[in-house]
DNA sequence: ACCTCTTATGCTCTATATGAGCATTAATGT
DNA sequence: ACATTAATGCTCATATAGAGCATAAGAGGT
């Protein structure tokens, strides 16, 4: 297909991993935050997955529930700095299960909130949005060179940010779009510093964009296919697992509805106990019926399908 | 992350390229419908996207309308005969518009239901499923070892093939399962060879396996985001459109409900000219829209959501 | 000119899903 | 007991999806 000769190419994998520790979407980070677990593609596994599920499992002593592979990023500016060679990334989402050992926290979690601040919109609209990055984004829409340009840009920040339809699966394209006004710095990419970036963890190398990539995916996913019980302990009440919705979505659910959703998909089963107090009303606790992830497959559709005949 | 050494690999692009043609979805493909266009990868594009866009305008002269990345296969029986060194291909989708030049057929495309025939519901369940392959994956069934893997081949059968709920996005599960049941060859992997295989064209190494996956892809795309228009001329009827979806899906619609979505969504608006005659009453010809794809970004959400406050 | 065929279009109807809100009930812990 | 905090049970309005009936408008043949 392409011309060019074979070249000399550092494949290396990296890994979001996402757990849920008191409410809060947590990832794993290592180097004090600034880096996603990492390391050189494995020759000695017969597939990416497996390799890559030995690994956490080794790190972290906990399974792993659920690995997905997420993206290649192979961008020319991705280069080794040692041998000039070029990395091509491979990246995983994985999820797994919380262990909360209640205040002993793990080292290397860290809530995705702190590098995308921007995206909790569970307790309303983040202030940071109307102080800080619409201003900014309103200064980058005027500098745009003519009108259209400006007109495509103000689109764009709209369907971004609005107020109104807030979407959560766009936490990619905001951060791109932060990051092509100049709003978040992103080390390895042809950009000049940043004089005063937007508040908000910033990673090494484009880490933080892959766990952008991450988010996204992760947002996507809960509303088509059971994944959320992969971040739950085994029993759970409808509060708790609204509130790991909650917390991955970044946006307040309704109870009532979140229920009825529930129970109509039926997702759950009763374990026939209570939860320990938690101040107020106890709830049933529930376990998450596996047999479903059999029964139904994928979801899906949207087209005006004719009869079956 | 993993702990071995660095150690010689190659990378290569693999392109699932579709276009239809004659109502009929067609694959690019090279050496008799035996392999995708592949190559190595590119060192001299800043990313793997234009390059490939660049390689396909080069090879078909025609624009590519949207390229996405499909997926990274990278498994251990994925080596290269001569070298012995690990490959690991990097897969992507295009879509590229039709150019019919009517009975000239351009070398190398095939309609991906010469591959998988039991794709095909538009003119209701293909023959070949309750004649060929049922009675298979019966066998298949039977055979396992216990009951309770019985139980689970059965319920995966079920799932994949059953009449009343067909999925048109199952495309890959489908090929994985047939493959697992040994239905279907596939060169290069650990498998003895198929004594009366499924009809459909093998492909060599996976790349039916690749295509598989860009059709399954593709299929649950055009359900949440404007990607058929890519494959349509410039102008064209409501009637062509509805069999180009049809020829994605895999099955019919319904044509009023058809329109009726068209229609609400705002996709399309009228030139103001019918088309030719195409036996019947002309239809009037629309184009598409392309503000909308600013105007709305990706669809989005199965969340019981609060009020936005 | 007339008749038959093939599409294109317009509308209606029903079941279900989704977004919201009102009203109760049941433990906690002080 | 009582205020508090959750958990539950229901009802309503609107939007959407799956189906089907009826009509309109050219093409093509007789």
């Amino acid at each position: 297909m392409p011309s060019a000769g074979p070249r000399s190419v550092v494949i290396e994998l990296n890994a979001v991993l996402v757990a849920l520790i008191d409410d809060q979407p947590q990832v794993l980070t290592l180097e004090d935050g600034a880096l996603l677990p990492s390391g050189p593609f494995e020759g000695d596994h017969p597939t990416l997955q497996t390799g890559l599920r030995a690994w956490v499992e080794r790190q972290t002593h906990h399974p792993l529930g659920y690995v997905e592979q997420l993206y290649t990023f192979a961008d020319r500016y991705r280069t080794d700095a040692a041998s000039g060679r070029r990395i091509v990334s491979i990246s995983y989402l994985g999820l797994t299960r919380e262990r909360s050992m209640k205040g002993e926290r793990e080292p290397g979690w860290r809530s995705w909130y702190r590098y995308f601040p921007w995206e909790d919109w569970r307790d309303g609209r983040p202030a940071v949005v109307a102080k800080l990055i619409l201003p900014k984004l309103g200064k980058w829409i005027d500098d745009a060179r003519d009108a259209a340009a400006r007109r495509a840009r103000r689109q764009r920040v709209e369907q971004c940010f609005e107020q109104g339809a807030w979407n959560d699966e766009l936490t990619l394209q905001r951060y791109e779009l932060l990051y092509e006004a100049g709003a978040v710095p992103e080390a390895g990419r042809p950009r000049r510093p940043i004089a005063d970036p937007v508040p908000g963890d910033a990673m090494r190398y484009d880490h933080r964009r892959i766990l952008a990539t991450g988010l996204a995916r992760l947002r996507a996913k809960i509303k088509y296919r059971p994944v959320v019980f992969e971040l739950m302990p085994p029993d759970f009440t409808l509060g708790q697992l609204q509130r790991a919705v909650e917390a991955l979505a970044g946006r307040p659910l309704h109870k009532q509805n979140f229920r009825r959703l529930v129970d109509q998909q039926g997702l759950v089963e009763e374990t026939g106990t209570v939860a320990a107090g938690t101040g107020g009303r106890p709830g049933k606790l529930y376990r998450f019926r596996r047999e479903i992830l059999l029964e139904r497959a994928l979801a899906g559709t949207k087209l005006p399908l004719a009869r079956a005949e």
